[in-house]
DNA sequence: TTGACATCATACTCGGGCGTATGCAACGAC
DNA sequence: GTCGTTGCATACGCCCGAGTATGATGTCAA
């Protein structure tokens, strides 16, 4: 199976989860890690997260990612195999770095909304920090709650879309106890999970990249959007 | 001006607001309104929206919306200019649908949490009522926030933009005067207007239709979304 | 009857884009 | 040195889709 596996190297993201694990080399330290997960597929990865953030999945070519950086689209597809798997790839590193920031605080010590006050802030810091990936992460659960075009892409997705699934049952998990211990406003779970998520991406919908904003101001619109979208859950803490 | 006008109609979006007033013929009363505003408008508008928001524009092609309905392509451009019109008249249905129905509740007399209230309800629910429309306006809108593609297609989404626009400015409108008469909480006016709005919009993200809901539930579930989007502003009432 | 117009269907052009095949340079292995 | 392998660039094949051109049918007026 696996398909051929002709060319080159062609990771299989199919199978494996974390994409950015698969990146690492078996024997790499972790100490340099300058060329050790792949410079060009993270700059590749990198460019097409951001043309298919802009354009979205359709509307953007290879060719165009390609050249983004200066490359040429065979460069591109000696690394990945198809354009959809590029958009997995470039998905699931988004939801891969969100796992990394937000599971720890999840498990940290606390009550409820203590740790939604540390969930959703390192979930909004991280997103604004990487946001291409994770505009096209939301993009690809868009797509498969309407009609995933084509079903080879349902498949490439299906991996996704479970830890992504995953990824919002930890922030569910947190909110049920909540509600249990009545730190949390008692209401329908799935929509409070549901308009929770979709508050804390409002940056990955609304935001337009301006030059003055150093990490100070960016700091301060997360604090924002965090009391903003937790408020009307926790009605203690500011 | 007005580009030729060469064929048979077609209605030039790209001028006049409202595209629906413009579907109206001059004299045809509102009574009867069954064929009044050209019934293959109507059917194909529903058609397109539908595609639009299930695939997205780029991945739609004008064959896919005429096959939707047994028609065919000549069909379409018969009464659509281009691909991009007739997802600008699609969005711009929505849109209009939302003012029509918000605006009114937003002159009211009452509160600025009242208003917000009833403001916010109009909102769902006419959303869940013509969802394919609304979610290729907000399409629209966020092909313009990011870098939308050709510059005749923003051309086309200017006019839409600015009404977009403008009915955001009702909300904002409202929830300035509540927060100067202290019945709305304080805070980034700009982010809680972008954060409600979003979490209104909620439905057309992760709503997927299921078969058994009557109005009855329907209603229950713009409740749930309005009071949940609602209860971080206007801490008072439930 | 005829001509003008509206309302479509069909057939075509043509550009763009995905994937692939092939060529080509560097580079270590032996 | 030559041979296989890696890391690309270039040049296609091929299909899909937007828009157009043209023709067929119906309808209404004169």
């Amino acid at each position: 199976m696996a398909s051929a596996a002709t060319g080159t190297h062609h990771r299989d993201t199919t199978g494996g989860s974390r994409v950015t694990a698969a990146l690492n080399e078996p024997s790499a330290d972790r100490s340099s890690a300058a060329t050790a997960p792949g410079k060009a597929e993270q700059a590749i990865l990198l460019a097409a997260a951001s043309c298919f953030a802009e354009r979205g999945f359709a509307a953007t070519s290879v060719d165009e990612v390609a050249r983004r950086m200066g490359y040429t689209k065979g460069r591109v597809y000696h690394y990945f195999r198809s354009k959809g798997e590029l958009f997995v790839a470039a998905a699931s590193y988004g939801l891969d770095r969100l796992c990394d920031e937000v599971e720890p605080q999840a498990k940290r010590a606390g009550g409820a909304c203590e740790r939604l006050n540390w969930m959703a802030r390192a979930h909004v810091l991280t997103q604004i920090r990487d946001l291409p990936y994770h505009r096209v992460m939301l993009q690809g659960v868009t797509m498969v709650v309407r009609g995933a075009t084509t079903p080879e892409e349902r498949t490439l997705l299906t991996n996704f879309l479970e830890r992504q699934r995953a990824y919002e049952g930890i922030f569910r998990e947190v909110l049920s106890v909540g509600m249990v211990s009545g730190d949390v406003r008692p209401g329908n779970l799935s929509i409070i999970v549901k308009t929770l998520l979709l508050s804390l991406n409002g940056s990955c919908f609304w935001f337009a990249e301006r030059e003055n904003q150093g990490p100070e101001e960016l700091g301060e619109l997360a604090d924002q959007i965090v009391s903003q979208a937790l408020f009307g859950i926790c009605e203690a803490k500011s």
